[in-house]
RNA sequence: GCAGAAGUGGCGGAAUUGGCAGACGCGCUGGACUCAAAAUCCAGUGGGCUCAACACCCGUGCGGGUUCGACUCCCGCCUUCUGUACCA
């Protein structure tokens, strides 16, 4: 990286992994699981601020009503676990240990979660305020996935239960023909018939084999079981069966559906599949008939039918008002309510691995526990031997007897500490502020450079892949929200501009990777062309964010680019060519040494790097042209050079006499009267055909211009005497005789 | 399937309040310099037609449309890339 001149301040490198860094994520850990949401100012704070109902008293009790409203908290929650590896995987791992024969199931395990979705609403919201592409906008939009709905209970027949499900078309519930609970639902077991509990085992073992992937690759063939139970239909009265499948997902919503094969296409299907009734309910707005049989009508357009029973109808409502109307009688018989769903799912913040960052809490052996102080912080890593995981579930750290079990300092009392540690993420939310303050002990950034060098919106320009335009980029954001409300940082959002810089492509067009031998190696390209020529070819390949193949052989164009900069100034020898004297320039090269200076300037700040190369290259071909060389011209062309190449434009400035680096010069000014051009190419069009290009001076107006098109030779020949139907002039552009 | 982005010469790409399509570079062709070559410099280079020039015609993935005028706007398709995965 030196090698290519990139300005690195090494001396303010930071490392995640290094206790002084990891101190402070620790301690933002803490600050998290020390806090709750408040929904009514919608913002975290302390949870001693936490309001204790009266009738919990016992302090056991008050210590567990803290602590399910952290924004941490440990949950029991699914896992890929792996049990001849002793250890849990991730997503992406599943398939390459079942390949290899190994059996990964998903079982609930002890985790820490951090509540984000406390967030989503701000999350979203905040989109706004941010400079991002659309498209990564668009994305976590989708993946915070709010809908507007309702829950409805079901009850359940001959239990003192209820089912709650979600709905965003709560107006269907007349053609709620049957339930579906996830298969990992807490009541399957309790209200499945005895006949049925052989097959639901079956069922249940297949569905915790599959991954998240696999039960949707298996998605045009629907699977289910019924549980051998029924529930009541609140609108209809009537008796419908409870069935299990995996097409229902237990972490979204409730866990639970009611199917309405009329108006899903997914309940369609299941429906299909196993002869469940289907009724129509809604019907489309056009009036025409719907062959319910055929397929679902899923529009939000249409007007109810079959919908009413003694006390409400939504027969002939439109879909809002029937959504709005059966909302209010469902919250009359506190049958259900209106309610808002995110897609976003609490983040699934504890790993069983040795390489993490500690989680900074004990547990006491009376049942209490504490969360490490400041400066009990950081909480090392022990040195072990055996980084394999305990095989329990537990990380390599529950190993190591000296440093789980302890005697804490400060209370005398006998402890043990929590054995998971972070995710990679978790250094990566903060990384960017320290930046600012990179070797503060007091506190992970100070306030007021935090304001100095981030508050204007957050990072100026967050250049990275759009690979973490949902993770990273939307855990990074829930962290500096946190440490907002509680006053640390001085803006709302993290990154004020964001942009996805392309991948470049090996020769043949495909990812470079060392295994399809692709892959260039710059040391390579630095030393037969030089850094110079490497960075300028880069940028001069496309635009930054589109992804471009190499191509070895065009890297000859920056490479003898450079050259003729060179030449135009210096000798082979390095020293300062005769022909630079100090001229005046023609009225063409002030027009292009000016307008380079405003293209270059421009196409910087918008980070058109290729356009601005181009334009330096019409410069070098202007000049090179010219017998002299004006030495203003090139003194400030060498000033526009030198952020693409440091190295070469560094020189040519002390050849051109300086002594100061041209690294700390300013910028050059362009002077705005000299880019404005004195003639144009003026265009003249017969019937929409260009048919004669005239030089002509600035601002004519059209009669003048006119006068002088209907001179030329080719125009009269066109309009060959037709009658000259219309005139289009457009100032400094064309003129259009349509004939 | 859904969402987003893209499709322009032999190649990388340029051009957006709709107004010269192909800037700039690579490659290629010809010339100058040289004993020769490399390097360098100069000229040419979308296709068709033409001995050639002029002129003319065609041309921005495909098919329509709006407009005096469309790479650009609208409708419908095709292809590629990226992301995502039954979210009730």
């Amino acid at each position: 990286m030196n090698a290519l001149g990139l300005g690195y301040d090494w001396t303010k490198e930071i490392n995640t992994t290094d206790p002084n860094y990891y101190k402070w994520t620790q301690w933002m850990f803490l600050l998290i699981y020390n806090s709750w949401f408040d929904k009514d100012l919608n913002k975290a704070r302390h949870i001693n601020e936490l309001p204790i109902p009266a009738e919990i008293t016992d302090a056991m009790e008050i210590e567990n009503y803290k602590d399910s409203h952290r924004l941490a908290f440990i949950s029991m929650i699914p896992v890929n676990w792996c049990a001849e590896l002793g250890t849990v995987l991730a997503n992406e791992e599943v398939d390459e240990w079942k390949s290899k024969g190994y059996t990964v199931e998903r079982k609930p395990m002890r985790q820490w979660m951090l509540k984000i979705t406390e967030y989503a609403d701000r999350l979203l919201t905040d989109l706004d305020l941010v400079e991002w592409p659309t498209s990564t906008k668009d994305m976590q939009f989708h993946w915070i996935g709010k809908s507007v709905g309702a829950e409805i209970n079901f009850d359940v027949k001959n239990f003192d239960k209820s089912v709650k499900v979600f709905t965003t078309r709560p107006d269907t519930v007349f053609g709620a023909t049957y339930l579906v609970l996830a298969p990992e639902h807490e009541f399957v077991s309790q209200i499945a018939s005895d006949d049925k509990k052989a097959e639901i085992v079956e069922y249940l073992k297949k569905a915790s084999e599959k991954s998240d992937l696999e039960r949707t690759e298996l998605s045009k063939e629907k699977t289910g079981v019924f549980i051998g139970a029924y529930a009541i239909n609140p609108a209809t009265g009537l008796e419908i069966p409870i069935w299990i499948a995996d097409y229902v997902l237990a972490q979204y919503g409730t866990g639970a559906i009611m199917a309405v094969p009329g108006h899903d296409e997914r309940d369609f299907e299941f429906a299909k599949e196993f002869n469940l009734p289907i009724v129509q309910v809604v019907k489309p707005a056009d009036g025409k008939a719907w062959n319910i049989e055929e397929s679902a009508f899923v529009e939000k357009s249409g007007f109810g039918m079959n919908s009413a029973n003694s006390e409400v109808s939504l027969n002939d409502e439109p879909t809002p008002k029937a959504i709005e109307k059966i909302i209010n009688w469902l919250k009359e018989k506190n049958i259900g309510e209106a309610k808002v769903q995110f897609k976003l799912r609490d983040w699934l913040f504890s790993r069983q691995r040795y390489w993490g960052e500690p989680i900074p809490i004990m547990y006491f052996e009376d049942g209490t526990k504490r969360s490490l102080d400041l400066d009990e912080l950081p909480l090392l890593l022990p040195e072990v031997e055996n980084f394999n995981p305990a095989g329990t579930g537990e990380s390599a750290l529950a190993t190591v007897e000296s440093w789980v079990n302890f005697t804490d300092k400060k209370t005398g009392k006998k402890a043990r500490l929590e054995t998971n540690t972070m995710p990679q993420w978790a250094g990566s939310c903060w990384y960017y502020m320290r930046y600012a303050d990179y070797a503060n002990n007091e506190i992970f950034c100070d306030f007021e450079k935090q304001k100095y060098w981030l508050g204007n919106g957050g990072v100026d320009l967050y250049v990275g892949g759009a690979e973490h335009a949902v993770l990273h980029l939307l855990y990074a954001r829930f962290w500096h929200k946190v440490l907002y409300d509680f006053g640390y940082v001085s803006t709302v959002e993290p990154f004020q501009k964001l942009f996805h810089q392309g991948l470049i492509l090996g020769e043949d067009g495909e990812k470079m990777s060392k295994s399809r031998g692709n892959v260039v190696n710059p040391d390579e390209v630095v030393g037969e062309y030089g850094a110079d020529s490497l960075r300028l070819y880069e940028m001069f390949l496309g635009p930054l964010e589109a992804v471009k193949p190499w191509s070895t052989k065009n890297i000859t164009g920056t490479f003898n680019f450079l050259n003729r900069a060179w030449r135009l100034i210096a000798t082979e020898d390095g020293k300062l060519s005769e022909k630079v004297q100090d001229i005046e320039l023609t009225p063409e090269q002030d027009y292009v040494l000016n307008y380079t200076i405003k293209k270059v300037g421009e196409d910087i700040e918008n980070l058109s790097f290729n356009t601005a190369i181009a334009q330096m290259m019409i410069f070098v071909n202007e000049f090179t042209k010219a017998e002299v060389k004006p030495r203003s011209a090139m003194e400030k062309f060498v000033l526009c050079l030198s952020p693409f190449a440091p190295h070469i434009a560094e020189e040519l400035w002390q050849i051109l006499g300086h002594h100061k680096s041209v690294s700390l010069e300013e910028y050059p000014i362009f002077d705005e009267a000299k880019v404005v051009k004195q003639s144009i190419e003026f265009i003249v069009q017969v019937s929409s055909k260009i048919r004669a290009k005239l030089q002509l001076a600035v601002d004519l107006e059209e009669n003048q211009v006119k006068e002088l098109a209907l001179q030329n030779e080719s125009v009269i020949k066109h309009i060959d005497g037709k009658e000259i139907r219309k005139v289009i002039f457009v100032k400094n552009k064309l003129i259009n005789f349509i004939v």
